[in-house]
This record gives structure tokens, C-alpha cells and sequence, in this order.
DNA sequence: TTTCCTGTTAGTGT
DNA sequence: AACACTAACAGGAA
């Protein structure tokens, strides 16, 4: 699911939530510990009684600041959740897609974080794709090298994604708008609704892109991503935010997921292609 | 029942 | 080097 605005709107609900919060236990599923590093009994042993004190994103990763020089890293991968249970829980019952399982928690439960004024932090992860990481806070910079520039950031410039594209001239736009180390948190669903604001065909070479389309592109990242942020996010299937609730930019997707749909724009029936072994969808009317 | 699909990405093979 | 494909895992849809 979780690409930069679900991963962003989780980071604001918690940034709300958790810091101050001192772990009174913490819970790990036995299957999941090998997604634990350093190793499921340091991560217990060195986080009994630390405090989380911020909450912060790169890409699609999750950083919780502790009250000492370490971090967690959290990545969701596919199908991972964090839902926080404030002590006076109201039952949430807050669309959880999966059918049966209405009522968080869930059986899909593979840690859970008990503060010691009662409230619970939980990772929910249907996969098990995703991990948890005790990291040093200076070797943070080093394991998020990898990563490109934040659509956010100064750094992320047109001449900085012109440039880019120069340097990648043959592969298609897609694929480049989908790696981290090009720009970082973009993911299936984005990528495909910035072509279609863009009017770009995804599997379009960047070298046969305009002075416009680049133009385009560069600015409908910001905007698609800044809306899907206002909206929440997108739930397609197991994505909720850290209320347990379900995010509203599917409400508005174009094309993302609608192949066989009609265009909203222009009626036409969407069509769908894979690039980089991912089901891509776009309009062929309104994109070239 | 079986087959194919799914939000990510590291790793393997061509 | 650049690219395509698969595995990691589980459940839903057809």
C-alpha cells in the first residue's frame, strides 16, 4: 500500500500521539521475528523503558526518534499497518478491509508497543513484507543514502528532474518515476495518476518527452502528492491511518486501478499495460 | 478448486 | 550497465 502520502499521513497522526510515550512492553509475533533487526531479543532488551520523542519520514520509511541516540525504522511494505490504541480504546472499528476482520486488533498483529500509560502502538502486516530496524542515529544518513531527493525538498528542482530524465533517456517514465534513488516515494498508484494529469503515456521514453510534458510531470508530482496528502491517502485494500480509518483519494482516482472503467475525462476505456512488472493503467485518448 | 492479482523492493539472471 | 523477472507471504476475486 503504503506509498509517500499514506506513509506522511501515518507519520502526522502519530507525530500527534506518540512522543512522550514510555514502552512498558513490547509483544512480537513469533514468524515475525526474523523481520526484527538487530535481532528480536535486542530490540526487546534495549527498548524495555525508552520513550519515543519524534516522529519522522523519508520515502516511504518511517523513523521513530527515541530519548537516546537511536531510532526505529519502520517500513510497510505491501501490506503493513500502525494503528495506535489510546487507553480509553473506543472500539475501532474503522473499515478494516480485509473481510471478517472489521475489528482492530486483528489477527494480523505482528507487534505491539505497550506504554506505560496504557495506550498500544501496533505494526499489522497481512505479508509480512515489511520490517522493523533498532538503528544508530548516526547511521541513519548512510542507510538512507540510497535514497533520491524528496518531492518536498529544494534539492527536487525542474532542473534537478530534467536532468535526471536526460540520464535516463531511454528508459520509460514510468520505471524512472517509480525509483527511490531518483526521487524518493513515489509507488504504483502515483506514478500512474502523474502520467494521466500529465498526459503522458507511462511507458513513454523520457527522451521522447516535450519541454512541456517534463514540465508537467515535474509539477504534477507535487500536486498529486500534496493532494493524496489533504485526502489521507489511498485505501485499496489494507491501508489504514494511525486512527485505524481509511485514507479518501481513491474517491478521485483517474485511472489508477480503473483499466476496463471508463475515462472520467474523456469516456474512454482505460486501458492497462505491465512496465516493470507493474499493471499500469492509463487512458489512451487523453495520454501520449 | 485453481489461477491470477495485489500497495514494495532486494536479489538474481540475461 | 541496463533491464526483466522473481521471491518474500497471504488473501481476495474471478
Amino acid at each position: 500500500m503504503p506509498e509517500l502520502p499514506e506513509v506522511e499521513t501515518i507519520k502526522i497522526g502519530l507525530a500527534g500521539k506518540v512522543p512522550g510515550k514510555k514502552i512498558r512492553a513490547i509483544w512480537i509475533e513469533p514468524s515475525f521475528k526474523k523481520k526484527i533487526s538487530p535481532s528480536a531479543g535486542k530490540f526487546l532488551r534495549f527498548l524495555n523503558g525508552k520513550k519515543f520523542t519524534r516522529v519522522k519520514r523519508r520515502a516511504k520509511i518511517l523513523v521513530f526518534e527515541l530519548n537516546f541516540d537511536y531510532s526505529i525504522l519502520v517500513h510497510l511494505k505491501m501490506t503493513g499497518q500502525l494503528v495506535y490504541y489510546p487507553k480509553k480504546g473506543k472500539a475501532l472499528t474503522g473499515g478494516h478491509p480485509i473481510k471478517g476482520h472489521e475489528n482492530q486488533p486483528d489477527r494480523f498483529a505482528r507487534v505491539i508497543f505497550q506504554f506505560t500509560d496504557g495506550a498500544q502502538l501496533y505494526y499489522n502486516d497481512v505479508r509480512k513484507f515489511g520490517y522493523l530496524k533498532l538503528i544508530k542515529n548516526q547511521d541513519i544518513e548512510k542507510e538512507f543514502a540510497e535514497f533520491g531527493p524528496e518531492p518536498f525538498d529544494k534539492e527536487f528542482s525542474q532542473a534537478y528532474f530534467n536532468d535526471l530524465l536526460e540520464k535516463n533517456k531511454n528508459k520509460k517514465i514510468k520505471s524512472i518515476l517509480l525509483e527511490q534513488n531518483l526521487i524518493a516515494g513515489l509507488g504504483n498508484i502515483y506514478t500512474d495518476e502523474v502520467c494521466f494529469y500529465s498526459g503522458v503515456r507511462p511507458d513513454r521514453r523520457s527522451k521522447d518527452l516535450s519541454r512541456v510534458k517534463k514540465t508537467k510531470l515535474y509539477l504534477n508530482i507535487k500536486k498529486v502528492l500534496t493532494k493524496a496528502i489533504k485526502y489521507q491517502g489511498t485505501s485499496v485494500s489494507t491501508y489504514l491511518n494511525s486512527d485505524g480509518a481509511e485514507g479518501k483519494y481513491q474517491k478521485v482516482l483517474k485511472v489508477y486501478g480503473r483499466h476496463g472503467e471508463i475515462c472520467k475525462k474523456c469516456g474512454k476505456q482505460i486501458e492497462k499495460i505491465k512496465i516493470s512488472g507493474r499493471t499500469s493503467s492509463y487512458c489512451p485518448k487523453c495520454q501520449s
